[in-house]
RNA sequence: GGGCAAUUAGCUCAGUUGGUUCAGAGCAUCUCGUUUACACCGAGAGGGUCGGGGGUUCGAAUCCCUCAUUGCCCACCA
């Protein structure tokens, strides 16, 4: 049958995902083998897969498909995640277009635009990682705001509540305007950015005016006369000055000892403020005099505090000035900058204005600044909850592995320094608080599952048995999105309503987790916390995270520079397999992965190199009669040992979780040992038949090799498996029997690299005197090595060798090369250029005795010989030993010549 | 401002406890080659004083100090 030169992924891969998912080979159900686990990080419910994504999953998919392999009970969960602020904000996008605005809607009205949202695009992204590969159990596939999952997320709340854990509080918290919502701390990223420093002057109120009399009416500049009647403040934020209740100094500051007691006047709303003291001012910034606006600075928030100073918010939420802003009220913040700055201007209290950069704050995910704001927020008090969690990957007898291990000090900084986790979101979209208010006050309220049970609470509480659940008013906030996904591990597995449960006992603690750095707080210290809280166990042993995938040029890949490719048409253009390869080829464990279209080429290539080494062992006759070779029978017995070096190799490395070592070992082992080796040592002549013994051994290294490799090129592999011999269904390569390892013959292996030095020199000489290889050539040895005979066959293949001769003296009119001290002869017909072959030789020997000079001058350094241990002093004897025995024989050959 | 990491061939990176060819791999480059699986190929070759400087040692890419550059994380200085 005629197979086609080019392998074609687009035309199989479709095939035998469907063949795989017939036969039901992703799915796993609780046995008794050994579970392999692995929960996949629940990308954005409608996201849609980038490079990120390919690189996490093909991981994944890849330990999985191993595991798989090796006879484990493979199961690999995978789901999406209702992401709450990144879908509220796509929603409330395309309500807008629709011009509906989200305010005017009921939160069930709204609830249901999501929930259709969600329905028309939710998913995709599960259906593009099929494209790649992936061996997901699609039968588990979960969501976030699953029924049973958001009653583990409300059950878990309650829990946490009772066991005093959970408060609210009226705090700073980090307001994104854009959203108007609060973040966490962890979802705000700090960015520098060129601003300015103002300084602005504000009257100070002598003691013996009245406070009527220290007014100054509007449009009346401050007269120039009264210098000391000024103080100056420098700040960031001019517009904030609405919110001003007082002014600070550091009461050691001796230049502002006549400030003290004093009141002061902020410009434009005429406010008089108290001039307060406090050593958090620091001396040296600015001009050692600080506006303090409470509701608007955290640092404020505490000065205000600690004084007792009156709290005024100017801000509605979406961060423009309210009725506080005076003429300024409903201009954004920015906006209103701008215009303060120009007013402060023109009543002449603005000193000067410098460029300064300071830090700001920005939402994760909108990008808007941040704005710190005072509200009744819900939190989880994290300290007692982080300490099982540093211990389990720090402690002493750690139990999770992280994996590269330098984010480990990262991760012991954070949780060492863990604040407080602000769980509630202004949003609609998520599982909502489930506290219920019966009254008016702040603290009027139950915790509980259900309204039922609340209204019970309530009743208790107030003793009031006549409330009825129509009394009551459940908080509108929902919980942060995080506080469902850090229960992922236990709750894809219903392990926190049904603890005790089959499939949890036997699924948890997963093996590993793979996901990006930038989550390691937000998600995966989480969840070990949350492992241990409410399993008193770990959620996994090892977290391999992986690097970002930037472009060329280092940057990072994002939608708004466009340097992310299609990750649908890569794989079209190079099959999930090219591009599962070009991944892998160049991504360790942690390292940032410059991505570059060419490595894809490269898997692609690859690919298409074992399919041709298909196609040739495919395309020979078998003749039963015929006897094996010495050449195929020797080669085979090397390739074997060579197949499981390279197999404790890959071993190795995947136990450290290098894959791209893994596969590199792979691929050598395939495009160099066994392509360009072996398939050349037992290829017969040209249509000629090769003896079914050979054949069968072939065809079991290359099985062997498709098994090894599955793992990186599931399709691949799978096709030539499935086309070089007759297979049901349970013989299917993805559940096929990973290779056994044995013991290696290391002598073979030496022996053969040898023998293929020698096969260079003979190469090397062609190619120098154009001796076409379909010539057959005469061959000497002087075996001063005394080298086994072994791989003489090959030798005399690979070569085209008329004939081996084993002589004792330098063959006259030849032209000679040297494998360490062996010399060997290819008798030439022609003229043999005498003074080039002096020349060689000549430098080769001058080079060797370099060498051995310097291997003579370290021997005879008796502190080297006295401290080297004497493995290392008897290496270097042999490197002398072997150096005087190649300059004999150069020494020779000049001689012969000369 | 604090902490952590990195700096090895044109590119991307290995190099485990200082000592067996440890100065390497893949890609790229160059040369030659249409030998009957594959030009998505084959056979070869070139290329690095291991960021700079100093130190410890018989011996340093590897340990110490210092400087430089880059990246990441954390942090309330207006």
């Amino acid at each position: 049958m005629q197979i086609p030169s080019k392998y074609d992924a687009s035309k199989v891969e479709n095939k035998w995902y469907d063949y795989w998912m017939k036969h039901n080979y992703f799915h796993s159900t609780p046995d008794e083998r050994e579970p392999y686990t692995i929960v996949i990080p629940p990308p954005n419910v409608t996201g849609v897969l980038h490079m990120g994504h390919m690189l996490n999953n093909t991981i994944q998919d890849v330990l999985i498909r191993r595991a798989r392999l090796q006879g484990k009970n493979a199961c690999w969960v995978p789901g999406t995640d209702h992401a709450s602020i990144a879908t509220e904000a796509k929603v409330v996008a395309k309500l807008k277009e629709q011009g509906i605005d989200k305010n005017d809607l009921s939160r069930d009205e709204f609830l249901k635009h999501a929930w259709d949202w969600t329905e028309e695009y939710g998913g995709v992204i599960l259906e593009q990682l099929k494209k790649l590969g992936c061996s997901c159990d699609w039968d588990r596939t979960k969501f976030t705001m699953d029924d049973d999952m958001s009653e583990a997320v409300i059950k878990v709340f309650v829990d946490l509540y009772r066991k005093g854990l959970i408060y609210r509080g009226y705090r700073m918290v980090n307001w994104d305007p854009e959203a108007k919502t609060t973040l966490s701390d962890e979802e705000v990223i700090h960015e520098e950015r060129q601003g300015n420093l103002y300084y602005i002057k504000y009257r100070i109120l002598s003691p013996a005016l009245s406070e009527e009399e220290g007014t100054i009416s509007e449009g009346s500049p401050p007269s120039e006369g009264l210098g000391e009647a000024f103080l100056t403040i420098a700040t960031t934020r001019p517009e904030t000055i609405f919110g001003d209740t007082a002014i600070c100094i550091n009461p050691n500051d001796e230049r502002f000892t006549h400030l003290k007691g004093k009141k002061a006047i902020v410009p434009i709303c005429n406010r008089v403020v108290p001039i307060i003291e406090d050593e958090y001012v620091d001396l040296e910034f600015g001009t050692g005099c600080l506006k303090v606006t409470p509701a608007h600075d955290e640092n404020d928030k505490v000065l205000g505090d600690k004084h007792d100073l009156e709290v005024i918010d100017i801000f509605n939420e979406d961060a423009s000035l309210n009725s506080f802003g005076l003429q300024f009220e409903g201009q954004d913040r920015f906006v209103a900058r701008k215009a303060v700055v120009k007013e402060l201007e023109t009543l002449g209290v603005l000193v000067k204005t410098e460029t300064h950069i300071n830090k700001v704050g920005t939402s994760e995910r909108t990008k808007a600044v941040i704005e710190p704001r005072l509200s009744d927020q819900w939190f989880l008090k994290m300290e007692g909850l982080a300490k099982p969690a540093i211990e389990a990957v720090l402690g002493a007898n750690a139990e999770i592995k992280l994996f590269p291990k330098k984010f480990e000090n990262t991760y012991r900084h954070w949780m060492e320094n863990i604040r407080d986790w602000n769980i509630s979101r202004q949003l609609l979209w998520g599982q909502q608080i489930p506290a219920y208010f019966y009254g008016d006050g702040k603290e009027d309220f139950v915790v509980a599952e259900t309204i039922e049970e609340a209204v019970k609470l309530a009743r208790e509480r107030t003793s009031n048995s006549e409330l009825q659940t129509s009394d009551l008013k459940q908080d509108t906030d929902a919980l942060d999105t995080w506080f469902s996904s850090w229960l992922w591990p236990m709750s894809v597995f219903d392990g926190i309503r049904n603890p005790e449960n089959e499939e949890i006992n036997y699924y948890y603690p997963t093996n590993d987790l793979v996901t990006g750095p930038d989550i390691l707080f937000f998600w995966v210290a989480r969840m070990i916390v949350a492992g241990y809280e409410f399993r008193d166990e770990k959620p996994f042993n090892n977290v391999y995270l992986t690097g970002l995938v930037r472009d060329k040029q280092r940057r990072k890949m994002s939608k708004s520079l466009g340097n992310s490719p299609d990750a649908l048409k890569l794989i079209e253009e190079y099959g999930a397999d090219g591009v599962r390869v070009g991944l892998l080829l160049s991504s360790a464990a942690g390292n940032d992965l410059m991505f570059d279209e060419a490595l894809c080429q490269q898997g692609k290539g690859f690919g298409n190199k074992i399919w041709n080494a298909f196609r040739l062992v495919q395309g020979w006759d078998i003749d039963d009669a015929l006897e094996q070779p010495e050449t195929a029978k020797v080669g085979l017995e090397w390739y074997t040992a060579k197949f499981q070096k390279a197999l404790t190799e890959i071993e190795d490395h995947f136990s450290k979780y290098r894959l791209s070592d893994a596969l590199m070992s792979i691929y050598k082992l395939i495009m160099d040992d066994f392509s360009s080796w072996l398939l050349e040592i037992v290829k017969p002549a040209y249509q000629q038949p090769i003896d079914a013994k050979t054949y069968k051994a072939v065809i079991v290294a290359f099985e062997d090799n498709l098994k090894v490799l599955h793992p990186f090129m599931p399709f691949l592999t799978e096709d030539i498996w499935q086309y070089i011999a007759e297979r049901t269904p349970e013989e299917a390569l993805i559940v096929a029997k990973w290779p056994e390892a044995k013991s290696i013959n290391n002598t073979l292996i030496s022996e053969f690299e040898f023998a293929s030095e020698v096969i260079s020199g003979i190469r090397n000489i062609r190619k120098e005197k154009n001796i076409p290889f379909k010539d057959a050539i005469g061959f000497s040895v002087i075996n001063n090595e005394k080298v086994h005979t072994t791989f003489d066959a090959v030798i005399a293949k690979l070569g085209n060798l008329e004939t081996i001769d084993y002589v004792n003296e330098a063959v006259e009119g030849a032209l000679t090369y040297r494998v360490k001290s062996n010399e060997y002869f290819i008798p030439m017909s022609g003229a043999i250029d005498v003074e080039a072959e002096i020349e060689k030789l000549t430098e080769e020997l001058s080079y060797t005795e370099g060498f051995l000079k310097s291997v003579q001058k370290k021997l005879s350094n008796e502190r080297f010989v006295n401290n080297a241990p004497e493995q290392v002093v008897a290496s270097e004897k042999k490197k002398e030993a072997d150096a005087l025995a190649k300059i004999e024989t150069l020494k020779a050959s000049l001689g012969s010549l000369g």
